[in-house]
Formats: C-alpha cells, sequence, structure tokens
DNA sequence: TCTGGGGTCCTAGGACCC
DNA sequence: TCTGGGGTCCTAGGACCC
C-alpha cells in the first residue's frame, strides 16, 4: 500500500504570528491585508526581509531582500520587528493541535511539519477531508492559515504545499506528478537553488518536467553523483521515511553582525568570548560536548572565510574553547575590518572522552562543568544578565565605539 | 545599494598510510 | 629519471533550506 503523507506549512509565519499577536492587543489593522514585512533592525544592519504580506508579495517583495529594496516595491510598507519568543509559542501550539491526531510527525522548522497519515489512515477516512478539518481547526483555534499538502512521500507533499496560498489544500500524488509539476520552472524543485538552476538552464533544462527526462550522463559531469538523486527528485521520487524522532544536533553556532565594523582586537575578543558563552550554554543544554571548533569572520567587503580545528577531546569547557577560537582568530584574520563573527562546535558527543594527563585532575575538571551547570540555572531562573564571568561585564560588548 | 542567523549536506584538495 | 593506487581523515568553502 502506498504512503499518505501531509506538510502542513504556515502561511507567511512570522508576518501571520505578529499580526496575530498585535490584533489580541487591540492593533486595528490585520497586518496581512497591508503592505507589510517582519524585518530586522536596519540601524543594526539587520536590514532584511524575514516575511512579507501577500499584498507585499505581490508587488514583488522577497524574503531576505533588504528593507530598502522592498520600501522601494512598497510605497507604504509597513515594517514590523520579529519577536521570536512569540513564534515559538504559536509554533508549539500548532504542533501540539496537530499531534493530537497521531504522533507520526516530523518537525522540520519553526513553521511546517510532516504528519504520516499512512497509519490513522483507516481510523480518520479520506485525506482530503481531514485535510481540510486539520486546517480549519488550526484557524478557528489559532487564527492563522495554513497550507496542506498531501502525497505519496514527503518531497511532492513538500512541493504541493507550496502551490496557490494562502488556506489551502492540494494534492500531489504519483499520478499527478506529470500534470503538475513537470510545467514548473527548474527552480521550483526543491533543492534546486540559484546556482543549480543557473547550471541547468545553461544545459537547455528549463522546467521540473525537462530534468525528469534528461540525460543521465550528460548531467554527470556537471552534478557527479547527485545526478541519479535530483533527476529521482524532478520524478517525484522520495523514499525517505518520516522521522518521527527527534534529530540529533549535529553542529551548534553562533555569529553576530555589529553595528559597526570592528578592528579592535580587545572589543575582537570580548564578543568572541560571549559568542562563545552562548554556544557552550547550548552545548550543554543539550548535554553534549564538541570534538570541532571553528571561527567564521565576515569583512566589510562581505567576504566571509573560517578556520577550524579538530580538538585532541570532546570539550564543553567554555574557557578551553575560547582560547582555542583566539588562536584560530589569530591565525586566520588578515586585519580587515570585521563586519560579522561567529563561532561553531561540531562533530557533537555525548561523551567527554577525556584522557586525562598525569598531572590533571578529574576533579577539578568536574569542578569547572559543575560551576558553568549552576550558572546556567541561574541565567535560566532569573534572566541572562544576572551573572557573567568577570571578564564579560563590560558595557563595550556589543556597543561599539570603533 | 545593501546584503540575518541557524542549520545540514556535499565536494575538493592535501596529508598520511599501506 | 620517473615516480602506483587506494583509503581515510582533516579542512575550507559552497549550496541549500527556513
Amino acid at each position: 500500500m502506498k504512503r499518505i503523507i501531509m506538510h502542513i506549512d504556515v502561511n507567511n509565519a512570522f508576518l501571520s504570528w505578529t499580526a496575530v499577536d498585535l490584533l489580541s492587543k487591540g492593533y486595528k489593522v490585520d497586518i496581512r491585508k497591508i503592505e507589510a514585512v517582519i524585518g530586522g533592525d536596519e540601524s543594526k544592519r539587520h536590514g532584511i526581509v524575514l516575511a512579507k504580506s501577500p499584498v507585499a508579495k505581490k508587488r514583488g517583495v522577497k524574503t531576505a531582500e533588504t528593507l530598502m529594496s522592498a520600501r522601494r516595491k512598497c510605497h507604504n510598507l509597513k515594517i514590523f520587528p520579529p519577536n521570536f519568543k512569540l513564534y515559538k509559542m504559536m509554533s508549539n501550539a500548532v504542533f501540539s493541535i496537530i499531534r493530537k491526531y497521531s504522533p507520526d510527525i516530523e518537525i522540520i522548522s519553526i513553521d511546517e511539519c510532516f504528519l504520516d497519515y499512512t497509519n490513522v489512515y483507516k481510523m480518520y477516512g479520506d485525506p482530503i477531508k481531514f485535510a481540510y478539518h486539520l486546517k480549519d481547526e488550526i484557524y478557528n483555534t489559532l487564527k492563522f492559515t495554513v497550507n496542506i499538502g498531501i502525497a505519496n512521500n514527503k518531497l511532492c507533499a513538500k512541493m504541493a504545499s507550496d502551490f496557490k496560498k494562502p488556506n489551502r489544500v492540494h494534492t500531489l500524488f504519483e499520478y499527478e506528478v506529470i500534470d503538475k509539476i513537470y510545467p514548473l520552472p527548474i527552480g521550483d524543485l526543491y533543492g534546486i537553488g540559484k546556482s543549480s538552476s543557473a547550471k541547468l538552464i545553461e544545459l537547455g533544462i528549463n522546467t521540473i518536467g525537462d530534468l525528469a527526462n534528461a540525460d543521465e550522463q550528460v548531467l554527470r559531469k556537471t552534478f557527479k553523483n547527485q545526478t541519479s538523486y535530483i533527476i529521482n527528485k524532478a520524478r517525484g521520487i522520495d523514499n525517505s521515511p518520516v522521522n518521527t524522532e527527534e534529530e540529533e544536533r549535529k553542529c551548534i553556532s553562533n555569529s553576530t553582525t555589529f553595528s559597526y565594523n570592528l578592528t579592535n582586537t580587545v572589543t575582537i575578543y570580548k564578543n568572541l568570548q560571549a559568542l562563545v558563552e552562548n554556544v557552550c550554554r547550548s552545548l550543554r543544554s543539550e548535554k553534549k560536548y564538541a570534538l570541532v571548533v571553528s571561527v567564521t569572520i565576515r569583512d566589510k567587503q562581505f567576504h566571509t572565510y573560517s578556520k577550524q580545528r579538530k580538538l585532541e577531546n570532546a570539550t564543553d569547557n567554555p574557557d578551553e574553547i575560547f582560547k582555542e577560537i583566539k588562536k584560530l582568530f589569530d591565525s586566520v584574520w588578515d586585519e580587515e575590518p570585521i563586519r560579522l563573527l561567529g563561532v561553531g562546535l561540531s562533530q557533537l558527543t555525548n561523551e567527554r572522552k577525556r584522557q586525562l594527563s598525569l598531572f590533571e585532575q578529574s576533579e577539578e575538571v568536574e569542578q569547572i562543568s559543575e560551576l558553568d551547570k549552576v550558572i546556567d540555572k541561574l541565567k535560566e531562573q532569573y534572566g541572562s544578565s544576572i551573572i557573567q564571568k568577570a571578564s564579560l561585564v563590560d558595557n563595550n560588548v556589543k556597543k561599539k565605539y570603533e
């Protein structure tokens, strides 16, 4: 028997969620119905579009474009700041409605998930009727709309939910693939971005159908061993299972774009240290240890480069990680003014796997870790400003005078 | 003109070993 | 003077997604 998979996607999630929040606070305008976007603070150089209203979209506003450019397209554009705490709450609310019907869901981002309907088919019946019911229940309960795509695999369910928006249910069953997606431009295929579509168009492949019928040997020169994978995607073939288990995190990172470019090493180190503290907090909350640490630098020309190093032993110790980060930074920075700094941890393990040297006391290592855990607890209860390492108590962190 | 932040996965080249 | 081939690990960077 064929699987039945649904993909549930909140329409313009950040903007819808902010709209609902504003209306609940007495705001008179539904920002979904005007030229509006959710965007960062331009004075902090975070000035890009995170989400757009359908009206703004009609005027050509695209996600991730600059607010400056969006304003040129919409002369009455209203810009609202993001509220990630609110978004997390809204996200949890929608997933818990879906989870009432089946535990077989895979959450793939803050605003979308897959539901494997196969096992509950007998219980709830016709998937299309069910999808309409679910969509309406979400709207009636939470006051925002979703799109639902129904198909025989995840890829097609995802493609289907991306058809006409908002507030729609679409199907893309195996027998509908040729009619419904073969005519679409190649860039509409999930996983084919700007770079790959440019290469494909160069090869005369303009639609998903062109790719589905392409000569594998010809594509192999460009796409190597990804070739049959992307051709299968164009044909709507995807056997990946709905992954109910929460995936273990594979990396943790934190980065900041500064209001002003940094050149002063004292300020740079303080910011690197703050980034290290952040990633280490996440690391400890996951009860993991990192084997690889990396630093990323973006300079004022927007050139981005990085350096990483594998450690002898996995660690969650911020001082140890900061020492490495500082070394990596010193070895790679070319003294160009810095726009962004990032710190990353990867190859995460569940054990410290630490081979103690002869003179190292195991209790000492434990104590450091225990102290950090206590600090985390305090921060959790009283907010992150309650306690800071002495070296971080300095207003200069993230406030630049350069 | 201006361009966020957090992820995952893949490739390519060099080092190193047998 | 001419110089194998695999295999694995590490690092840098790019592509793609939301």
